[in-house]
DNA sequence: CTTGTTATTGAAAACCATTTTCATGTGCAA
DNA sequence: TTGCACATGAAAATGGTTTTCAATAACAAG
């Protein structure tokens, strides 16, 4: 799995150019320049269930492309925030954790349960369904009530897994 | 409403003497001391309906209590949170807020709605029974299916309100 | 009311995720 | 191919939060 390139141009045809892409196209779309770092993000967010942080996509990332510089990875993060193509999640652990909004699938609407002992992650669709109908109604009630255009929402189950109970 | 008091102990009698009898309990049933600054700590939290940034609430109580220093503060705070008196979130702004569990008047459970542009947060407490109704059905069925001890949840909106919207 | 133990405190320093600066490099439209 | 605005990496700065450590104060026992 893990390669060498010899320069920049290889490493961005050999595997990256046959996917995402919606995803360049609305980079690109948004008048960003579609640029081999921001590529290799997008290709670790979309190779993954885990909630990554921005190290842990730097390190990903440097494995096959070790030019590229944390602040990148920052920056780049912080762009696709901004246009909708990732989420940004605060579990309590003192830093952030993004998660492409688009799974590999195609939509992929789910949940956080977070275990406050140990910090796993569970993504669940369980209940999503009725949960999305009433958040849907919730949020048209707030925005007339607080005259707020409403863009998004959160929902996040805390508690303590299996394991972190047993201590 | 600003006083001076001439040493701590009469800071202390004053006016805390009266209230939050039940929190003073469960900071020391739980094997914690009631110092003065605990005591500030909880009484400014009681007495708003904002949310409150760790800095907020170490300007509040310098203002009547000099002595205290941000890093107490921020241990009170820590050590409220883990007793579970208060509440602390993420909206994103980069510092953490912090409510009281339970609101001045008993039980207060709502929800929040952020504003993305100028970071308003308007506590809301529509829909609460139909969200709170849900979730409870969620955490059960989560409860099972992933073998977790679920002890809290967080639902938050974000929008743009009106004012941020004209711009 | 004293006293002793031990948790708590304030100040300063450390920490650490994230952001900014700035000179260099590069995507891409022309 | 070329030019230039945008993007980048390294290093430094930022800023909220935590740690360290010696001094202090809460409170149980006497």
């Amino acid at each position: 799995m893990k390669m060498v390139f010899n320069n920049k141009r290889s490493f961005m045809k050999s595997e990256f150019e046959q996917g995402h892409h919606w995803c360049r196209h609305r980079v690109k779309g948004c008048g960003f320049r579609m640029t081999i770092g921001r590529e290799a993000v997008l290709d670790v967010l979309s190779r993954t269930e885990d909630h990554l942080s921005a190290e842990d996509i730097y390190m990903l990332v440097h494995e096959t492309y070790p030019a590229i510089g944390l602040t990148s990875v920052y920056r780049t993060l912080d762009m696709l925030v901004n246009i909708g193509l990732v989420y940004k999640f605060d579990f309590g652990d003192g830093r952030a954790r993004f998660e492409l909004a688009e799974g590999p699938k195609g939509k992929d609407h789910h949940h956080h349960l977070v275990c406050t002992g140990c910090g796993r992650i569970v993504n669940y669709r369980d209940f999503i369904d009725e949960e999305v109908a009433l958040l849907k109604k919730t949020e048209e009630g707030l925005s007339k009530k607080y005259n707020f255009a409403i863009t998004n929402h959160l929902i996040q189950f805390y508690g303590l897994c299996e394991g972190c109970r047993k201590k």
